[in-house]
DNA sequence: CTGATACCTGAATCACTCGTCAGGTTGTGC
DNA sequence: GCACAACCTGACGAGTGATTCAGGTATCAG
């Protein structure tokens, strides 16, 4: 649970950097358990035992890597919709950059999904962090008439749920016809399923 | 790729289905990486050896369970759904099929989202059979006019998002709350996000 | 220049488990 | 009650790869 310690000089900071990264390209690309030690560190043109300088295990470097994702990608999607006053706008640019990023950051995003079963709890902060930033600020929609009521945290993982299977399937899989899926997703959000609404 | 030869008899087939459950629970729990064949065999209760006779590799067994749990749940959706004609009744009616599908099979749901990283091959077919029969039937439900058009196959993955990160958080996670998240999504799928519908 | 600190190395250790196989046991058709 | 097929066993050979550690090197303040 605790951070690790950081690296006391430049130095040493860097070599960490290099370590993450080779563990992002080995475990996107090999899976966490196909990922070995000596194929990272001769990624990162270490010796063996650096590693374990800055990662207790193998496990721990894959927390530090999720716990990256999420602060990068909230990082590009508060970026993304910085200014936009309207929530739906807002929606449809906080799509588009996580498609955007799933598609730029493919080993992340695969790390982050295997992460689930290395370290269910850490997995499970990335989307509880990522969902209370999110129901925060549909619930201010909310309050300004903008959206529909109703528990924004619900609203929140059910966006997300969309946001994550059109990125499997588009950004992941690169299956073509993203646009398509984001028009049915965007009238979706904007109608609903039923054709006349009930109720 | 080809099916395994079934036993020929039925002790055989007895073995092989206490295989199967086994290895269930021990990659639920352990997850895959982390079960060996020697527990399962030994929650079997059979010789180490007999795995073999069964599944040339952990991964055969795996792939055979994700076989499973899909036809199982298409089954399980298929029944809930039968004879009801509104197709946004028969969205409700799957939803918490595939909901209490969930939390009565977690180990095996978690298999299926395992899988992804064992054979991802095997985890795309789950999806993309779940995702043909759905699109179908929302297709036909666009022709009789009770939901938008829009690309069907667009429409089933984006519901299956839903479904998925509902059936995590509550399902899997046991997060309390799950009636508030089935209101929200149906308030969804009835009326959209947005408080006054554009266009 | 010197000593201290931080950093680095990679062969060796060690714990683990997959998959095999030679030798049983069970059940059934005749 | 025999012969044969199907099924079962569990110790073990072989390979793997995470982690350790004893012995280095780089850097810099004083």
């Amino acid at each position: 649970m605790t951070r690790l310690p950081r690296p006391a000089t430049a130095r040493g900071e860097a070599t960490r950097t290099k370590l993450l990264e080779a563990a992002e390209r080995e475990i996107g690309e090999r899976g966490f358990a196909g990922a070995s030690i000596a194929s990272i560190t001769q990624r990162a043109g270490v010796g063996q035992g650096t590693f374990y300088l800055y990662f207790p295990s193998k496990e721990d470097a894959l927390r530090e890597l999720v716990r990256h994702m999420g602060s990068e990608l909230r990082r590009a999607l508060a970026q993304a919709t910085a200014g936009i006053t309207s929530r739906l706008e807002a929606e449809r640019a906080g799509f588009e950059a996580f498609l955007r990023f799933s598609r730029e950051h493919r080993d992340l995003y695969r790390v982050v999904m295997e992460s689930q079963f290395v370290d269910p709890d850490v997995y499970r902060e990335y989307y509880e962090t990522l969902a209370e930033g999110y129901a925060r600020a549909l619930e201010r929609a909310q309050d300004r008439g903008e959206i529909r009521p109703g528990d924004p945290a619900a609203q929140a993982w059910a966006l997300m749920g969309i946001a994550h299977f059109i990125g499997l399937r588009h950004g992941v899989w690169q299956e073509p016809g993203e646009s398509a899926s984001l028009d049915v997703v965007f009238d979706l959000l904007e109608h609903g399923l039923a054709a006349t609404p009930r109720g």
